[in-house]
DNA sequence: ATTGCAAATGCAACTAAATTGCAAAAATAA
DNA sequence: TTATTTTTGCAATTTAGTTGCATTTGCAAT
């Protein structure tokens, strides 16, 4: 789906900044940090603009967050079935510890039994090791 | 274990620092981040010595990471059979969105197959949800 | 016990990441 | 076209983490 539609889809006002950041995700393939976001839009949006639009983008159900044993927190583009009111996300992730890229892969998370005294909401997988350019480097 | 002893068994030379944090983990029954170890220790211990201790704690072993979607990176205690050459901490981690704690849980990560072009190293899980105490709350 | 040396600490300064409040500007609905 | 609400941009602030260096300390060898 195109960035117009998207947005119009999780009933958010139509801006610039919102327009080209959904682009950027739609074409990056991986997970992108707020850092990454200004490297690739150059000084063309306010920082602080980046973050509102992240979180909204979270809120929405656009963009899910993808974090990894650095502390850097990441987003990519959630599934079409996500939205305000839930994130069905459940897909393992995988994260290169070389170039620290991250990327949703397309694997359930394994059934598991919890403790049944946790009320669990969702679980987050991330497995961690070299990609294919990075062994190759 | 005691302190005195870990330290020893993981050639770290006994400092007041290493010893109180490591009194710390030992009695918290949860992770820990720099800035919860902080709290606890008041104001006897410099701030950059904190974090180099838990960097070194971590090289050398004893305590590994925790981190989940707010991106704060606590550590936790190892197993035993962790060291400066492997960690093995392939245990479920829970994280309560209510109350910001994590826990490691006595449950093993569940198989699963992953892309072969990918070299794996580890591979790390944690469930989100409420704990006991917040859902009484 | 004393000494020598490597390792650890404390401090100051710095870099980076994220948030808040508010006034101005822009998007949508009426 | 206007009214209303949302979003943006800016400045300031807070929080998190790092670096370099001089001083101190742990510990092993003597």
């Amino acid at each position: 789906m195109e960035a117009t539609d998207l947005l119009k889809k999780h009933k958010l006002r139509k801006t610039a900044t919102r327009t080209e950041v959904l682009k950027e995700y739609l074409s990056a393939g991986r997970a992108l940090s707020h850092a990454e976001l200004e490297d690739k839009l150059g000084d063309h949006f306010d920082r602080v603009t980046l973050y509102r639009t992240l979180h909204s983008f979270e809120d929405k159900g656009l963009l899910h967050k993808v974090y990894d044993e650095t502390g850097t927190v990441r987003f990519s583009l959630c599934s079409d079935h996500c939205d305000i009111s839930s994130h069905e996300d459940d897909h393992v992730h995988f994260h290169c510890t070389k170039c620290g890229n991250s990327y949703c892969l397309d694997l359930p998370i394994p059934e598991m039994n919890l403790p049944n005294d946790l009320m669990i909401n969702d679980v987050y997988m991330v497995a961690n090791g070299i990609c294919k350019t990075c062994q190759r480097a």
